[in-house]
DNA sequence: ACCTGAACACCGTTCAAGT
DNA sequence: ACCTGAACACCGTTCAAGT
């Protein structure tokens, strides 16, 4: 859509991997997965495509340390949960739930600041440790509350999956958001046929109006929340009521 | 990787949107997203690429087709549950959970057996009944048990994302399962500095081991479920006593 | 070492033309 | 109506060359 930036040629040695990386991240957050080839690129940057080569690699391999680097703001973010994070506590709550919130609500905020980091998680192949910062404070918290070691290492799969389906599933709900307005939308369920999909045309509303949003992302984070606080009860009157080591 | 099959030129009436959105499928599957391109797709068929735009109108638009095939699929096979799937459940589990945790399994498997719809969830737009056969099941199951209107449709949504996520984690983290072994997925993770993953790093084995496939995702399935079912407990205990309309 | 220019083997799609 | 051929404006990347 906008007009590319006509490149005001670079002075020689202006150019670094963080540079490209840094602006292959912009890109990307402007214009999407589409909004990045090499030759946008180095447009931007106000050089020749090959110039990326010296320090890139490939496509692939800065995609992949774009991904990296915009993970890299998770572990140093942790402390910028406004009131409005902390304030809706459930009361009795302990406090490795209000925690595993507030990391859980950054790692989605992240995904949706991001859009194109979605497409890069299902799109690039994973090592596993994309997102330690998050992993880290998850698996710490988690132990410390007394989850068992292979407890606490499929506890917080199951947070970061939920985190990355419902940001993939928010993003690309939204990503024409103009296009197709959200009465739209609920005619296009209502009028599904009522014969085979019944409940769903008859809940078309709710299903429009209360599922989006990080509304929603609360709602299901608070649900896995629960569930494993039923988990770890359960596992604690196993073993005793002593906590384990 | 595999030879291209060169065209046995097709006769003139044989081709249709149907042959079209299979061919494409059976590509997606195959060679993933970068397997499908109009030209391959056409040499498939044995035609030239532009014969296909009688049919389709844009790749965009095929891609849609082909994601909304797959997903067709859901409603049929409703009833392929093995007895593994129905054995473990719990005891004194409510018949609902059960049969959510039964959704939730073949969804999962189509996702993790069609990679490409994957890729498909996290580029294309979504109008949000996409899997409508799941949708149905899934709200018609929550109301009977006896969540409300707009309680069942925030638990659907959970449970779809939750879904989504795991297997786009778990498809990404196998997708070259052969040259990044378990072995070295753990070596690496070991590897990372202890400093500042210091849990991340102790718990590797079991990163890499237990958190890995349908035994995951029957984990966080389970978890979710639990924290619905506490959800209903809370909701009916303000209520009063007898269910909801 | 850093960067350019030309070229190759691809894309999706338009447009005019053939049957 | 269904399909082809040639062409356009793109890709990522190789290769040889310039500084």
């Amino acid at each position: 859509m906008a007009t590319a930036t006509r490149r005001p040629r670079a002075p020689r040695n202006s150019l670094s991997r963080r540079a490209i990386v840094d602006a292959a991240v912009a890109l990307l957050d402007e214009g999407g997965p589409a909004g990045l080839t090499m030759r946008s690129l180095a447009d931007h940057l106000g050089v020749r495509p090959m110039a990326l080569y010296t320090y890139v690699g490939s496509k692939d391999e800065l995609l992949d340390a774009a991904r990296d680097h915009i993970l890299g703001g998770l572990s140093a973010h942790r402390d910028a949960a406004t009131d409005a994070d902390t304030a809706d506590s459930r009361h009795g709550e302990p406090g490795w739930v209000q925690r595993l919130r507030l990391v859980g609500l950054e790692l989605y905020r992240l995904l949706v600041a991001h859009p194109a980091l979605i497409h890069l998680f299902a799109t690039r192949p994973l090592a596993g440790h994309e997102a330690a910062g998050a992993t880290e404070e998850h698996l710490r918290v988690l132990r410390e509350a007394g989850f068992d070691r292979a407890g606490a290492a499929r506890a917080h799969l199951t947070l970061l999956q939920h985190a990355l389906g419902s940001a993939t599933w928010e993003v690309q709900l939204n990503r024409d958001r103009d296009v197709l307005s959200r009465r739209r939308r609920q005619e296009a369920l209502a009028a599904m046929p009522a014969d085979h999909y019944p409940t769903l045309v008859d809940l078309a509303p709710e299903l429009v109006e209360g599922t989006v949003g990080e509304q929603q992302f609360r709602y299901g984070l608070d649900v896995v929340l629960a569930g494993l606080q039923e988990r770890l009860r359960r596992a604690k009157s196993e073993t005793g009521p002593r906590p384990q080591a």
